[in-house]
DNA sequence: TAGGACCGAGCAAGCGTTTGGGCAAGTAGG
DNA sequence: CCTACTTGCCCAAACGCTTGCTCGGTCCTA
């Protein structure tokens, strides 16, 4: 026996399941999300899934896989071309909203069932990955401080932890009734608040 | 029979009994905290808690209101003393993060568990108390925008959405392993990103 | 005729809640 | 001072329902 039990092979079918299960994930998270919904969306029985997946936290597993090696992926790109921490930082932050709404579903996930999932050993990579990312935006912070481009009173970690809370902030509000913004409008005004505050002048 | 069955004698037990929820609905939200965990925490069983409250919903229902009335009437006072914007919104600033770190619970359950309350009449009060908070945060955005003192083309809803969430970051923060901020640094740092933004000049 | 996709029925565990009663501390009445 | 009754708090056991998941069998396609 050398194979897995099972090692998730990639049918079509399979493929659409997983997409159905983030929509309702991303709306109610995961927890709060039940097989039976998620069977209901596919229009087949909750018992049929696990001829796809091996339990709810396999599909779980997989989304936030994806998202992270995106995110994590992006990151390095974004930084490889320039050494200008401001440009380094635009573009991390543009990626980042990309991203964001790409992967609707980990992001919910992420905020509302952080504690469940961090504390299964199955998901230690999700800690991994969350320190790859801290420390790439704390490297552009830094060099921005020390080239003079940036506030040298900055706390770069403290802005970091702002940063990333608030980057996936706008992704929320996707169904938000009444106005809604673009995308472009969001991050616009996110890099402008960022980088100049309110005041005028 | 004029009175109502049960209308919430507030005794000394029962007051202690709310908080012990409170503390577990801050870490896990409402929906993921089971009535018998709060027994649990109180040391006696799931159904003795129905001597004291009717429902679950009901301990859930108590925390909510007490912390919009909290925040409805610190922002009341907040612009009622000053007709400078940006006195306003620095004092809204600091009593929202006062505030917030005073109701984690009522926070985590608004974050995480949105849906499920606002889906339901008897948490109507929920949307006519984020509306008057909104429209505080529009109007003093608005004035300052209208006295030259913020920028004229700030989006002021966009600037409320964005800060409405930031503004309750860093209370999930609260047992962040490792180095952790002082209160007076994330309202310090938060005010600065604000108005100035991380640029150097 | 073999295999992938699904059904139908059900299981154990966990959920919020109900019910009937026990036990101690108070409060009258004789 | 003893008794009778109320009141507040809690236990023990269960209810009906939902949860994630299992399993034998059936259908369709190639």
């Amino acid at each position: 026996m050398t194979t897995t039990k099972k090692a998730a092979p990639p049918s079509e079918r399979r493929t659409h399941l997983i997409r159905l299960a983030a929509d309702l994930f991303a709306e109610k998270g995961f927890r709060a999300t039940t097989v039976r919904e998620i069977a209901d969306a596919a229009g087949i029985l909750s018992g049929s899934l696990y001829h796809h997946f091996d339990s709810k936290e396999s599909i779980g597993d997989e989304i936030l896989r994806e998202f992270l090696d995106d995110v994590v992926g992006g990151y390095r790109s974004a930084v490889a071309g320039t050494d200008d921490p401001r440009v380094a930082i635009e573009r991390m932050v543009r990626f980042s909203t990309a991203a964001l709404s790409r992967h609707r579903a980990a992001l919910t996930m992420l905020q509302n069932d952080w504690a469940y999932f961090s504390a299964q050993k199955r998901f230690a990579y999700l800690r991994t990955a969350m320190r790859e990312i801290e420390q790439t935006w704390i490297d552009q912070l830094e060099r921005g401080k020390r080239d003079g481009q940036f506030r040298a009173d900055l706390d770069a970690r403290l802005i970091y932890r702002l940063l990333r809370d608030i980057l996936w902030i706008p992704t929320s509000w996707k169904q938000s009734r009444g106005k809604s913004w673009k995308t472009d409008e969001i991050v616009d005004g996110l890099l402008r608040l960022l980088f100049d505050g309110i005041n005028a002048r």
